[in-house]
DNA sequence: CGGGTTTGACCAGCGC
DNA sequence: GCGCTGGTCAAACCCG
């Protein structure tokens, strides 16, 4: 397990340097976020979901005219860096940590699925397993990837249902139980042939109504046109609230690191639930490499669908 | 029958 | 080196 991965699942937050540095961002006081909503020393949101007046929920409103309803996006963030521990992003207690690193060997590869590909091609030669003792071999192939993590974003919806329709087909290959959580995480690939993203998701067992969804990998294909859930991803991304300015470059910039607005906001339209934030800060957030990300692995969102 | 889910086992990485 | 934990595999099972 990664530090990364630690520092998500174990809420414990480096002491050294403040998320906002992290971030590369202003250091807000709890007053800036209103009902005290944000405790700097902690990196917690406590009273986030009950957003207030304020709040990031309120910029939502305003900005993009999206008002709240049962579902709420209220986090998202992107690993910048993942050789390194990035940012961890707490909110209502629950921590959002993203990580996205470039990977080389993927954009070199694209659509090869790096870890399973790899790991199958450690099987004996008949292309089936010797015995399940045979699959730990190619330790130093995986050292040589391990450096080379997926785009990560990650982000938490406020929803009843675990998993939330993006528009894209997935096969649910696993899951675990998370330490120090009662609820399992959940984890997908996407079914599409050489398509490698995967998400995780999971529950957090602070708020149990909030879901934490990562996606990791960027989609080499365009939403699928004949699954069951396109109707509903194709209209979440050409509702009203759904239109290109709803969705343009800025929001991203001025979300994608800071909150997980933008970049939740189609699975939760996929629910016509409407999205809500948590304060975080309201400075803008130039970062071009993001966008592209984003842009990337949520391509409908930029490329709005027509029905 | 094909595709998705469940589930137990295995593996890798990390901290002590 | 050992134990813990996340991530993945794949057989068995389920379902339309």
């Amino acid at each position: 397990m990664s530090n990364e991965n630690k520092d998500l699942y174990n809420y414990q937050y480096p002491s050294s340097m403040s998320l906002y540095q992290m971030m590369n961002l202003p250091t807000p006081t709890p007053s800036s976020y209103g009902n005290s909503c944000f405790d700097p020393s902690s990196y917690s949101f406590t009273d986030c979901l009950q957003s207030s007046p304020g709040t990031y929920e309120s910029l939502l409103q305003k900005t993009f005219g999206l008002s709240p309803s049962t579902s709420e996006v209220f986090n998202s963030s992107i690993d910048q860096e993942s050789n390194h521990d990035v940012t961890n992003d707490v909110i209502g207690e629950t921590p959002t940590r993203v990580s996205a690193s470039s990977s080389s060997s993927e954009a070199d590869h694209p659509g090869e699925d790096s870890s399973k590909s790899h790991r199958k091609r450690e099987l004996v030669g008949d292309g089936r397993e010797e015995n399940q003792s045979s699959k730990k071999v190619g330790k130093t192939k995986k050292n040589e990837e391990k450096k080379q993590r997926e785009p990560r974003v990650s982000f938490m919806t406020k929803s009843e249902v675990d998993h939330l329709e993006d528009g894209y087909r997935w096969r649910k290959y696993g899951q675990k139980a998370v330490k120090n959580s009662p609820y399992p995480r959940s984890y997908y690939r996407c079914t599409t042939q050489r398509c490698n993203v995967k998400k995780r998701v999971e529950r957090s067992f602070q708020d149990p109504t909030v879901v934490i969804t990562t996606y990791e990998g960027k989609h080499n294909h365009s939403i699928p046109t004949n699954l069951r859930g396109s109707s509903a991803a194709a209209a979440m991304y050409s509702a009203d609230f759904m239109t290109p300015r709803s969705f343009t470059h800025d929001m991203f910039r001025s979300s994608a690191y800071t909150n997980g607005g933008a970049a939740a906001a189609p699975l939760d339209y996929g629910y016509g639930q409407s999205v809500n934030g948590n304060p975080t800060s309201h400075q803008e957030y130039h970062h071009g490499g993001e966008y592209e990300l984003l842009k990337e692995i949520f391509p409908s969102i930029f490329f709005k669908q027509e029905p």
